[in-house]
RNA sequence: GCCGGUGUGGUGAAAUUGGUAUACACGACGGAUUCAAAAUCCGUUUUCGCGAGAAGUGGCGGUUCGAGUCCGCCCACCGGUACCA
């Protein structure tokens, strides 16, 4: 054995024997259990950050602590190729986006390699390979044939001088962050999925993730925000031309509605437009509307501001007319458009009326006299007693919310409905580097799906970007081509890449499958996903598309599961300087220096030790040496272990004191380590009790007796066994110099002897009046009582407790007595 | 703005079910080894105090025999906010 630890030697050759025996590589086998362990994959932006050390590595660890329990897991790896990164970068570098993603795509590929990632690459694959994203168009070809997608148009940021669609990472300030032009909405038709038809089933289908964070599951929760409500509609008090003489508007509010006072509309709400053709103030203000960005952060710090149409409403109980002001905050793509105004008990509302003038009036009053309600301060928001309200007066909110849903739905004006926050899924980007969306429009409007046997729709990967406008969209010759003998357009739109994303992990079942999008057989076998591993960015829509596409999939009959990931884990971010690592802040830090430098383990090593995974990190360079000392040492002690001499049989009933202590420790840490990898996944704290046992071992190892001998084997067999899915490179070799022939990727994971837990005398600490006074070593069986008199008559206690009154005493078996005294 | 999260020594963090605050590391300091340095090993390291002891987990308040942990209010920071992925 060599004396000094070479990491680069152990891990290249731990990597080739994997790569011999191609130890990942797996397949179904229905007499095993299966475990697919999925690490969300990276978009290949370059060189791979810390960000993906950090994901990949906890997946690792995970899928090789469950192979080391006997099961048959799958890990695949893949890329996120399509997105716009890769035009930006392209244009930069004067080359292809293609070109750029593949090479990225190989450089990265070659560093998960050297971090030794227990993946089965013969599922690899990539998104914009048409392998990949035909199926993806068959599949949207056959929600348009059942119905559950169609065009709308919809709201996008649109630079006036580019004449180009920007996304809302590329309006910086409201300008376009090309040409500092200030950016503009526009209304362009776009196809969307029908995920609102799902809306229950996502939600109620949270309830049964109880292998989620639970903060997952209440942001996706709030996302699609289920309320009820009711709908009902208010007349014009005199005909527009050209419009209906009514609109609706939703409200979870009903029991305030005698509180109405106005009520608004967006600006790009027909009634708006209507009376902006003679009033050029109003004109003007839908104007400055059209600036605002389309970022909902935007719109919600957005001052609040409007201006009165002219037009009236008829109140739908009350027959009053109430003014119609166009309001910026009222979206003109969410709901109807329009909504009612009460500012006695809606905030904004109430900041509004103040702005403009308008009428403050009460509708519901507080149910106790302990809470005050001045409308002069703010608006009264909560529930209460309705007063002001005709027939109404006197009712509870909840009962008022009855009885007005009851009386508009009797004039027909009205019902009670569920709404949902949750939008559908805009799925069109006007962006070149996407899987075509497989539509052939006809000349006169119109769209056909492309037939399965025209499938895919291929985008071309040679292409000049001119640094503004999609390749395809530029390329007249691209679009032209015939359906049935008839002239038709391709559509130039591209899919949004949550779509590839939304179902790769299904794709890794039969990544090569050419008859279909899924081998249902090898889907049914390897899915749902045990165990997803990604960033918490990602907790609301990534997760969420994913779960809906699943449940898509398997009403298309091609997996039979109701959910894609049964157990979720959501690293924290790493952070550099307080903020999260991104190449477009520049604060990156490069692993490949540390790769070369220490090797993978230590890398590997520290990012698991440095935090537990669902914390942010906070990236220093300073700890990664600890974490390279301390394989050291574990060399160092193996090595040292094995020049003392040859161990005996380990005699459990012959053991010294401190030979006992030793084996306590490493059955004691085989517990905690094997709680902290499957219950616990607090990988840091693993760590830190391998750590401890190795301190133990060279305090206390006895190399001068074989049975000694045998006590330090148990233990660093034990270390090598417990840190084998953390750094497996030096594992797997130094479980061969412990005397194995048998690789350490097949061995089984350790079990603890309970015999050698046992204590014999246990520390317990005394406290008087919650204050730490005494530690006693007392009998492990020692009763309540017994152990409350020997802590009354310890001498220090005595100090604390004397001449005062012990009133209660306390005490946690196992653990601490608590002497309560008074006077 | 809204939704979710985080806040503990000089630093990363530990304390798992309300029960010993600071495990395990990093850094710093002191020592051993060395001609010297690197490496390695040993020791000290929350603050105040000579000490007995006292204070102490973002801030203020509460519940409890006992609170980092539970409750209320507040502050700061991080993530998401539907076209970054």
């Amino acid at each position: 054995m060599d004396e000094r630890y070479q990491p680069h030697d152990i891990e290249q050759a731990a990597r080739a024997f994997w790569d011999e025996h191609k130890s990942f590589e797996v397949h179904p086998d229905p007499d095993r259990e299966k475990y697919y362990c999925l690490a969300m994959f990276p978009y290949p932006s370059g060189k791979l950050h810390m960000g993906h050390v950090r994901n990949y590595t906890i997946a690792d660890v995970i899928a090789r602590y469950q192979r080391m329990l006997g099961k048959n897991v799958m890990q695949p790896m893949g890329w996120d190729a399509f997105g716009l990164p890769a035009e930006n970068a392209a244009i930069k570098n004067n080359t292809a986006p293609a070109k750029w993603t593949y090479a990225n795509i190989e450089y990265m590929k070659a560093q998960l390699k050297q971090l030794g990632f227990a993946y089965d690459w013969s599922r690899e694959m990539a998104t914009c390979q048409p392998d990949y994203y035909r199926w993806e168009q068959w599949f949207f070809t056959r929600l348009y044939e059942k119905g559950m997608v169609y065009k709308k148009v919809a709201a996008v940021n649109w630079c006036p001088n580019d004449m180009t669609v920007l996304a809302n990472e590329q309006v910086i300030n409201g300008c376009c962050w090309r040409c500092d032009t200030a950016v503009e909405r526009k209304e362009i038709p776009q196809w969307f999925i029908k995920i609102t038809d799902y809306a229950e089933e996502l939600l109620d289908g949270l309830d049964n993730l109880t292998e989620w964070p639970e903060q997952v599951r209440t942001m996706q929760r709030n996302w699609i925000g289920r309320s009820e409500g009711v709908e009902m509609s208010f007349q014009l008090a005199t005909p527009v031309e050209g419009l209906d003489d009514h609109f609706d508007i939703y409200t979870t509010r009903p029991d305030t509605l005698m509180g109405v006072t106005y009520v608004g509309v967006a600006a790009e709400h027909p009634l708006s437009l209507a009376a902006a053709k003679d009033n050029p103030e109003l004109a003007d203000f839908i104007k400055e509307c059209k600036t605002n960005s389309v970022a909902e952060s935007d719109m919600a710090t957005l001052e609040k501001k409007g201006i009165d149409t002219g037009y009236k409403a008829i109140h739908p109980l009350t027959g009053r007319e109430v003014p119609i002001y166009a309001a910026n905050f009222v979206l003109m793509g969410y709901g109807s458009g329009a909504v009612m105004a009460v500012p006695a008990h809606d905030q904004r509302d109430w900041e509004f009326a103040h702005k403009y003038g308008l009428p403050i009036e009460q509708a519901i009053a507080p149910a106790s006299d302990d809470q005050s309600c001045d409308l002069n301060e703010c608006a009264f928001t909560e529930k209460g007693v309705l007063v002001n309200s005709g027939e109404f007066d006197g009712l509870s909110s909840a009962d008022a919310f009855d009885a007005i849903a009851a009386k508009l739905d009797s004039l027909s004006k009205g019902r009670k409905t569920i709404n949902y926050r949750l939008r559908d899924w805009g799925v069109s980007r006007q962006r070149y580097w996407g899987s075509p969306i497989p539509m052939f429009n006809e000349p006169g409007g119109g769209e056909i799906p492309i037939p399965a046997d025209r499938l895919p729709a291929l985008l071309p990967e040679d292409v000049v970007m001119d640094g503004v406008h999609s390749p395809i969209k530029a390329d007249p010759e691209w679009c032209k081509t015939e359906h049935n003998g008839q002239a038709v357009e391709r559509e130039t739109d591209t899919f949004d890449t949550f779509m590839e994303s939304s179902w790769y992990y299904a794709r890794f079942c039969s990544p090569n499958y050419q008859d279909g999008m899924l081998d249902s057989d090898a889907a049914n076998y390897w899915l749902p996903v045990d165990q997803y591993v990604g960033g918490i960015e990602h907790a609301i829509l990534h997760l969420l598309y994913a779960r809906f596409f699943h449940k898509l999939m398997r009403d298309e009959g091609l997996i039979t599961s109701d959910e894609p990931f049964k157990k979720l884990l959501c690293q924290g971010m790493v952070l550099k300087d307080g903020t999260k690592m991104s190449k477009s802040k520049g604060n990156t830090v490069d692993p490949q220096g540390l790769i070369t430098q220490y090797g993978a383990d230590t890398v590997r090593l520290f990012t698991m030790f440095a935090a537990p995974p669902e914390q942010s990190l906070e990236w220093s360079d300073s700890g990664v040496e600890g974490g390279n000392r301390f394989l050291k040492r574990l060399w160092k002690a193996v090595n040292t272990h094995l020049a003392a001499g040859t161990p005996s049989e380990l005699s459990v009933e012959e053991l010294a004191d401190a030979q006992q202590d030793l084996r306590r420790k490493t059955h004691s840490t085989i517990a905690k380590v094997t709680d902290d990898y499957g219950r616990r996944q607090t990988f840091n704290t693993a760590i830190a009790a391998v750590m401890e046992l190795l301190n133990e071992v060279n305090k206390l190892a006895d190399r001068s007796s074989p049975l000694g001998l045998a006590v330090e084997r148990e233990a660093l067999e034990a270390a090598t066994l417990l840190l084998a899915p953390i750094v497996p490179h030096i594992c797997h070799t130094l479980w061969y110099q412990l005397g194995h022939d048998n690789a350490i990727i097949d061995q089984p994971w350790p079990q603890f002897d309970e015999s050698a837990l046992k204590q014999s005398t246990i520390e317990m600490v005394v406290q008087v009046n919650g204050k730490v006074r005494a530690r006693l070593a007392v009998d492990a069986d020692a009763d309540k009582d017994s152990v409350e008199k020997i802590a009354l008559a310890d001498e220090n206690v005595r100090r604390f407790i004397e001449e005062k009154t012990v009133r209660k005493v306390i005490v946690v078996p196992g653990k601490l007595i608590n002497i309560v005294v008074g006077g």
